[in-house]
Parts: C-alpha cells; sequence; structure tokens
DNA sequence: CTCCCTCAGTTCTTCCTACGAACTCAGACC
DNA sequence: GGTCTGAGTTCGTAGGAAGAACTGAGGGAG
C-alpha cells in the first residue's frame, strides 16, 4: 500500500462504538475519576485532593457518571461521623478495567521507561497480570494477526455524494 | 469494607502512568484520530469528514501526536497527482491498539446491546479476538483476582500532613 | 448553647480551548 | 490563465474548566 484508501473505508461508521465511549468519559477527568474508584478511593474531597481537579467538575463528572450508571453513590459512616455518601463503581463501571489498564500498560511502556507506580498481579500466584488478545480457544494473537470486520447494517457511506 | 479508605492509598501515586497517558491523547479527539489510523485512513480530508472535527483541532492533533512519537508522516503519490503527506501509526501509536479495542469491546457491550459495527477476527482462523488478563503463564485471571501493588519508590504520601 | 470544624457540594468570575467559516497556498489539469 | 483539489492557517465567537469563595448539615469542645 502506497498511497492510503480512498474508497469508503471501515471509519465513518463508528456512530457504532469507540465514539460512543469516548463521548462518555472521553474528557480530560472521567477515565482518572474511575482509576480512582478502582484504586479504592471513595470520597470526593479525596479524590479532589489526589486528582487535583476543580470542585465542580468534580461534581460535574460525578454526576454525569451516576447517570450513565457507571457509578453509584452509597451511603456510609464512619464512627463518631454522621452518614455520608461514598461513590463506588457499578458492574458497568467495573467494566472499565480492561480500559484502565491498557492505559497503564501504555503510559508504563512509552512514558515512564518501562515501570510505572503500580502493577498488577494474581491474587492466587502472585504473578503479574497483563492485557492480551485471545481468541475463545485461547489462540494469542498478535496485532498485525487481527482482520478487521465491518458489520453490514451498521454501513453508512458517506463518500457517494 | 463499609467505609472508604481514609489512609493513604495507592491513588496520588500516579504522577506515574495513566495520568501521563490522559494528558498525551486524553482529550476528545487523539483517541478518535488514532482509530482512524487503525482503520486505514491516512489522509487530512478524509480524517476531517469522517470525524466531522474541526480542521483547526485535527491539525493541532496531528502535530501532537507527531510531538509524541505516536504517528508519523511519509510522502505519498497518486497517479496524476503532486506528493502529498499521508499519515502512519508509529510503532508507539501501534501498541494503543489495546486502548482502541478495550474502548471498542465497552462500547460494544454497554452502549450498543453487545453488538458493534466493526469485529476484530484471527487473520488465520477467522475466530473473534477478545482482551484478556493473563498471566505470563497464561493463566486467565479475572477482575475480582487482582491484586494491585505500589512501587515503593513511587510513593508520595499526600495524607500524612 | 454557642462556636468551630469537616465534608460535600454550589456559585460566580475569569480565562482557555474548541469550533466553524473563511482564507491561503501549492501543484495539476485544461 | 483560470480553476480544482488537498492541506492546511487564521480569526471571531461560544462553551467549559479552573479557582476561590460561599452554603449548609451535622459533630464535638468548652
Amino acid at each position: 500500500m502506497s498511497h492510503p484508501a480512498a474508497n469508503p473505508t471501515i471509519s465513518s461508521v463508528e456512530n457504532c462504538s469507540i465514539t460512543g465511549t469516548v463521548e462518555a468519559l472521553g474528557d480530560t477527568w472521567s477515565i482518572l475519576v474511575i482509576r480512582e474508584l478502582f484504586y479504592g478511593v471513595r470520597r470526593f474531597n479525596d479524590m479532589q485532593t489526589e486528582l487535583g481537579i476543580s470542585r465542580s467538575v468534580l461534581t460535574d463528572r460525578l454526576a454525569r457518571l451516576i447517570r450513565l450508571d457507571v457509578v453509584r453513590t452509597e451511603p456510609y459512616q464512619e464512627t463518631g461521623d454522621r452518614v455520608r455518601k461514598q461513590y463506588r463503581l457499578t458492574p458497568k463501571g467495573m467494566a472499565l478495567l480492561h480500559v484502565v489498564i491498557a492505559l497503564m500498560e501504555w503510559g508504563d511502556e512509552f512514558l515512564n521507561e518501562r515501570k510505572g507506580g503500580v502493577t498488577l498481579h494474581d491474587r492466587e500466584t502472585g504473578d503479574p497480570i497483563r492485557l492480551e488478545l485471545r481468541t475463545a480457544a485461547g489462540k494469542q494473537v498478535e496485532a498485525k494477526e487481527i482482520e478487521i470486520r465491518l458489520r453490514e447494517d451498521c454501513r453508512i457511506p458517506t463518500r457517494t455524494s
């Protein structure tokens, strides 16, 4: 391929999926808020100081994540304190773990000379964990071995005009 | 755990990795530009129309991605036309494949009722491909089985004050 | 009972950035 | 010479983010 594709290709299609995800949480802070929740931070003020986010934006982001059913609130009470709210990931939010890990692995490899601040391990064996691409049969697949297929009914030709 | 962690936890640490990645390409458009490049779109105008991004922002994003060594340009020439630039992913950009796929899988599952516009297959067998968490030994690990470890020298306690 | 403290927001003003539209520029083609 | 296309650049406007100050509920100290 010496010249780029000029025919209607797979892109433009993506009202379909990545666009939606990016619209949902593609701003600067949403993913970082979710990361904090994965790490076990649950309180408003903790997130605010950890992240250095402004309070108004944090309020807004949490509200949006709750609306998207990525985060939920739950009452909690520390001894000798009144009942407060804490924030937790819903199952839908938990499912973002792969996204968070993918970002972390990339940052570790390309921004921090292969060593990040956090590593993930199998709780049972203690072995480090990584993201991999595999088929259902368990065959590991390299990036170069991937074929991208477009679902017919999702095609929205934009170049026909 | 009925009340959230109040002791210095893993977060706050992350000058370390995810933050860097998000700063690098956590805006609305960078990931979508990278997605286009994965899909084989190489030309400025094609990206601009596919994405619906404004020309000035696309110029800016491409320049930043080139500065970050995620994207490179390459001359190409269509017959009967002058030499132009095309954009391609560098190895560092290719390594974002996991991020793009993770976003896609999440969007497929939670935003589009389990069916996205694009599916990935092993070129050899045709089997669909998914991201998985595994140890080096090949043991598959569920989200619940993960232990998060903090590297000592990366620790920046902020709660000790 | 009163004052002060903390947590969890909300409000307001300022400033930055994105956006869209229009303009530029270079080469090819007629 | 005029025009077409691809690839940007420039510019004015509008929306969001940052930061600081304000609110408000409840606990605890004196």
